[in-house]
RNA sequence: GCCCCCGUAGCUUAGCCUGGUUAUAGCGCCCGGCUGAUAACCGGGAGGUCCCGGGUUCAAAUCCCGGCGGGGGCACCA
């Protein structure tokens, strides 16, 4: 036989979090969770692999995985076996640089100076390293994934599964080569997508204007404006726009004559300074394709000799909105230039290397830095007369994401996958996706998918998945590799490959199938964000091993920040739809940005950063999961001490209300398995239908609510109801049931309801809360319970029991609450405390929901409101209450009365006021005489003031008014002051640290006669707090006992004894 | 420039989809009360241009349009 277990008073979260940790793990609780679950319905959860640059996670993060914990803890309890693999995303840029920086690197010289495989070891250990410190973080936050084998991204299993990929595409015809001008990093030497542009400086670069000779005229230029000298020798053409008007001008001062866009004219002789123009001729700019000019730099740059410089026209890239209207064109150095240069053909020149600086091509630039050459290329063009104006210029301008090396632009041939071929289907396959919010869907996700670019997967570095594309080093055919068997069979040397990364696969050789020649690797490695595309496959180890991905696929639930639409979301899309053509995931849930307290961005270097741990040092874990969880998912977090203290004291309470029940069930050793709620309906109090229900509508909203992933909605409702329902309302009604010494059914009930609705809470709150309550639940209802299992977590989620729902029963407490509060207001207005009795409560109404309230739950009215009758009456019997008072209104009397005004208010005061009221309200005036004379008030004259009668307060809500008696005879007196007595005896009977059921003996001394009224309520007092004997004393000196204590009672002194019986 | 989210009391926030009685609650402040689970709680008070302006409507915090402010994303930056 079971009885409830007894929980410990103090709350102590810290402690009882770190034992259940220790728990959990040496009874390897997860794992054997894991067991029970095997074969049920599969719930493929994918986790968004955070990268590992840092060894401790960003609270942010946390808050990432309390929200994906929340939701494959609710599976698991609602009976799903679920895949819940964490990963790493192991690979790429940060890690290289952070490798780089510790080891004092510059540049990838220094890389290959060490030596690439030394280079990759330090950065595998690095991942491994970091990924391990987070993985304890995270279990340390409760999070139950799978720990022991989380997936990383550089595995060679992993990388076999990108090769795959990365076949598949090409099998499907999407792989190209090809020449692109791209954002490259001068210091990491490699192509950055453009998504991997996002962070921009504020860099000052020079702003000048340049003049191009036309061939064949004397003085005639074309005017051109750029920030960037450096690409001047890269020059090939110049852009003007078809339709737009141009002109040629005259600079009186020098005699030249410029040519440019005439709605630039203005701005241009200001900015340079030009004094005088003649417009000599206007024309639309398309007549102006195919002119010839000279390039300035000519005998500076060796390859500009050999290129033919002529205009050609754009609608699409020449604005009017600043420079000259003529558009320098450098097809090396812009995506637009280049896009114009495959039009009309032009040539593309680059004569800058991968480390930013001039190659020979170049002449007299060759090895300057190109922003370094800037100044140089400036005092040419001044010498040589071709520098019309040079200014500055602060702008924003795009740095490396890693580094914050200013970008330049730069054409190379890279490795690209041609996705824009499948908008279409990434577009019909993401409208497929149950996406919350759904705005997150439909207008981010579809805004992004709707501008595609083709997606450039090779990138110039070392620390990633290498490309498993050989080229023939003699006829130029290449072939992509699908796994290590293939790669090795094709192999002219036989060579032992434990590791798939650089350097060692650069030194597998393939023949060439076409010419029989070398095939060597593309020394390039795969965009990162291939990595995690791919997890929701290569995570199961497919292709390698395609039997959990069959049984899998696709992903039920992914949640990430928003930040991921562009990022992991997408990376996923378009890897299933190139490999699969169907979307991966069904559900995606996109939760918002962790911001500090004034809602900027955390980072550690803003200085507003607040580590994960400093949270769970200062309140506890649980605190930390209960203040995020409450947040909106969508909206982003404001990290907030103060509400990180609240959820602190909401845990508080939750603990007090478990340790309340625990005590008195064990004092009174209840075993819940003999009482079954269903034979006891019929005899349960009101207020145990009510919160029974109660806890069942929560139910039914907190079901709905993870149901649909809204996350915070659930949390917000068993917060409300664990603190307002349970705390404040419930337990506040049965303290009296439950304090009873015997065994009686009402006791009995409050057990029983109480027992009924605490377990089903707990198990409710286990997803939220899991150590808090695997604490309760080993303490106090494990014992309690034959069939326990060894964890709460292994038990079913409740779900709402219809049958109990009584919305009505709901509704008429809500009304009865009303009342207790307005009840509570009149007291205080008539100062009346809480403990006094009053005779008369009176709710006047014509609802027929309120005069159901009360007979429903009246017994709740007297004692909450300690008065000895409640009465219902229509509301049009409030006038019994009422009394009118009337006010003569002298500013409108006097002017029509004068003198006669103060005998008029004379002879109103001696009237009762009730029929001057009445008469007033029913015609309008009233009439009489005075000395003579008539005298005639209107309505307007006297103001009527409703008032209640003596002895009685009144206020009104919507439905009804509170009418209560203010009286107090010797009976209520009496009767408040037993009451007063026996708080303080309970008082001191807790200064004692007395047990529960301990009995005492009581002394009290005080003033004579009110001795004499508390006489009558010995009984009372004795039964309300244990006492065996309470005797009343002449003097103080009498008082004997444990303790004895001076009061002071509604004025006068009282001295109380108190001392133990064993 | 385009797109998305947010804007309600000193602070934090509910309600907005689906218009309707006196706009929600917490924190903080002041006054009072209750208490043998409680470092808890209850009542009262002070505190509001529901960002602004138009429109629709009998009725707008809520729906529509246009602004403003904050955050984010995208594009561009010759």
């Amino acid at each position: 036989m079971g009885t409830v277990g007894l929980i410990p008073k103090v709350f102590e979260p810290k402690k009882f979090e770190e034992e259940v940790l220790k728990f959990w793990d040496e009874n390897r609780i997860y794992e054997k969770l894991r067991e029970r679950l095997r074969g049920r319905p599969k719930f493929y959860f994918l986790d968004g692999p955070p990268y590992p640059s840092s060894d401790v996670p960003h609270i942010g993060t946390c808050w990432n995985k309390i929200l994906k914990d929340v939701v494959v803890r609710y599976r698991r309890m609602r009976g799903y076996y679920v895949h819940d693999v964490p990963g790493y995303d192991c690979h790429g840029l940060p890690i290289e640089v952070a490798v780089e920086k510790k080891l004092g690197f510059k540049s990838k010289k220094d890389i290959e100076e060490l030596g690439v495989d030394k280079f990759i070891e330090e950065c595998r250990k690095l991942a491994l390293a970091n990924a391990a410190s987070m993985t304890k973080y995270f279990k340390d936050l409760g999070v139950s994934l799978n720990w022991d084998r989380p997936y990383l991204t550089l595995t060679n299993e992993y990388i076999e599964a990108a090769w795959w990929f990365i076949k598949k595409a090409h099998e499907r015809g999407l792989l190209k080569r090809g020449l692109k001008v791209l954002h490259w990093c001068p210091r990491c030497e490699t192509v950055l997508a453009d998504y991997e542009v996002t962070e921009y400086r504020e860099l000052e670069d020079p702003s000048i204007y340049v003049k191009f000779p036309v061939k064949g005229r004397e003085r005639e230029y074309i005017v051109i404006w750029t920030t960037t000298p450096w690409t001047l020798p890269a020059n090939v053409a110049v852009m003007v726009h078809p339709d737009h008007t141009y002109v040629r001008v005259k600079v009186k001062k020098t005699g030249e004559v410029l040519i440019l866009a005439k709605p630039r004219l203005e701005h241009v002789i200001k900015e340079c300074n030009l004094g005088e123009v003649e417009v000599l001729e206007e024309f639309p700019g398309e007549a102006l394709q195919g002119l010839e000019y000279e390039h300035p730099l000519a005998d500076e740059v060796p390859i500009q000799r050999q290129i033919r410089h002529v205009v050609v026209t754009s609608r699409e890239f020449v604005t009017m909105e600043e420079g000259t209207g003529c558009v320098h064109t450098a097809p090396g150095h812009g995506e637009e230039d280049f896009e114009v240069a495959k039009r009309y053909g032009l040539p593309v020149l680059c004569p800058v290397d991968s480390r930013g600086r001039f190659t020979s091509e170049a002449g007299k630039y060759a090895n300057l830095y190109v922003r370094e050459a800037n100044s140089v290329i400036i005092s040419d063009l001044e010498r040589k007369g071709y520098l019309l104006h040079v200014g500055k210029i602060v702008h924003r301008y795009p740095v490396c994401w890693r580094c914050k090396t200013p970008l330049i632009y730069r054409a190379t041939e890279q490795w690209f996958i041609e996705i824009t071929k499948l908008k279409d289907r990434f577009l019909e396959e993401a409208a497929k996706v149950n996406w919350i919010p759904a705005w997150a869907g439909s207008a981010r996700f579809r805004n992004w998918l709707m501008n595609l670019r083709d997606w450039v997967i090779s990138r110039q570095r070392y620390w990633g998945i290498p490309l498993p594309i050989w080229v023939c080093t003699k006829c130029g055919h290449y072939v992509v590799i699908g796994s290590r068997e293939e790669l090795l069979e094709r192999a002219i040397e036989k060579v032992e490959l434990p590791d798939l990364h650089k350097p060692w696969i650069d030194r597998v050789v393939l023949r060439c199938e076409k010419c029989g020649g070398e095939m060597r690797r593309v020394p390039d490695v795969a965009d990162v964000w291939l990595d995690s595309g791919i997890a929701f496959f290569a995570s199961l180890g497919y292709p390698r091993n395609s039997e959990l991905f069959n049984k899998l696929y696709p992903v039920d639930f992914i949640t990430e920040g928003h930040d991921q639409i562009a990022g992991w979301f997408f990376s996923l899309l378009r890897a299933s739809v190139i490999a699969f053509d169907q979307a991966p995931y069904r559900t995606v849930l996109m939760h918002g940005f962790t911001l500090d307290e004034q809602g900027r961005e955390m980072h550690k270097s803003l200085g507003n950063y607040v580590a994960p741990n400093e949270v769970i040092e200062k309140y506890c874990r649980e605190a930390l999961r209960l203040f995020v969880l409450s947040n909106t998912v969508w909206e982003d977090l404001r990290f907030s001490w103060k509400k990180v203290e609240e959820a602190y004291s909401d845990l508080n309470i939750l603990w007090n209300v478990y340790y309340f029940a625990s005590t008195y069930m064990n004092l009174d050793k209840f075993d819940p398995e003999k009482y079954r709620l269903e034979d006891y309906l019929h005899v349960l109090e009101p207020e145990d239908r009510w919160i029974i229900s109660r806890v069942n509508s929560v139910n039914k909203v907190v079901v709905n609510a993870l149901e649909s992933y809204h996350i915070h909605e659930a949390v917000r409702a068993l917060r409300r109801f664990t603190v307002e329902d349970l705390s404040h309302w419930y337990i506040m009604l049965i303290r009296r049931r439950v304090w009873i010494e015997e065994e009686r059914l009402e006791k009995l009930t409050a057990y029983i309801t109480l027992f009924y609705v605490l377990e089903k809470l707990l198990r409710l709150l286990a997803p939220f809360l899991p150590m808090i309550t695997e604490a309760i639940y080993q303490r106090m209802f494990r014992p309690a319970l034959k069939e326990a299992p060894e964890s709460i977590h292994y038990l079913e989620y409740p779900l709402p029991d219809e049958k109990l729902i009584d919305e009505r029963c709901e509704r008429l407490m809500d009304v009865v609450k009303e009342i207790v509060e307005k009840v509570s207001a009149l007291r205080m207005k008539a100062g009346v405390k809480r403990r006094w009795p009053l005779r008369e409560l009176v709710i006047a109404t014509d609802s027929q929901e309120v005069r159901e309230a009360i007979d429903m739950y009246r017994k709740i009215l007297l004692t909450q409101c300690n008065v000895k009758k409640v009465e219902v009456v229509p509301s049009s019997e409030v006038r019994k209450f009422i009394r009118y008072v009337i006010e003569p209104v002298f500013s409108k009397i006097g002017p029509v009365y004068r003198g006669l005004t103060k005998k008029i208010v004379e002879y109103l005061s001696k009237q009762r006021p009730e029929d001057i009221a009445a008469a007033l309200l029913e015609k309008g005036c009233i009439e009489f005489e005075i000395e003579g004379q008539v005298v005639r008030l209107s309505r307007d004259m006297i103001n009527i003031r409703e008032e209640p009668q003596t002895d009685y307060l009144i206020t009104e809500t919507r439905n009804f008014k509170v009418i209560l008696s203010t009286t107090l005879t010797k009976e209520e007196i009496a009767e408040g002051l037993a009451r007063d007595v026996v708080r303080r005896i309970q008082y001191m009977r807790k200064v004692l640290d007395l047990p529960l059921d301990a009995t005492i003996e009581v002394v009290v001394y005080g003033p004579e006669s009110e001795i004499e009224l508390i006489k009558q309520y010995t009984h009372f007092i004795a039964s309300e707090t244990r006492a065996r004997k309470v005797k009343f004393v002449g003097s103080r000196d009498e008082v004997t006992g444990d303790l004895v204590t001076e009061w002071e009672i509604d004025g006068s002194k009282y001295v109380i004894g108190v001392k133990r019986i064993q």
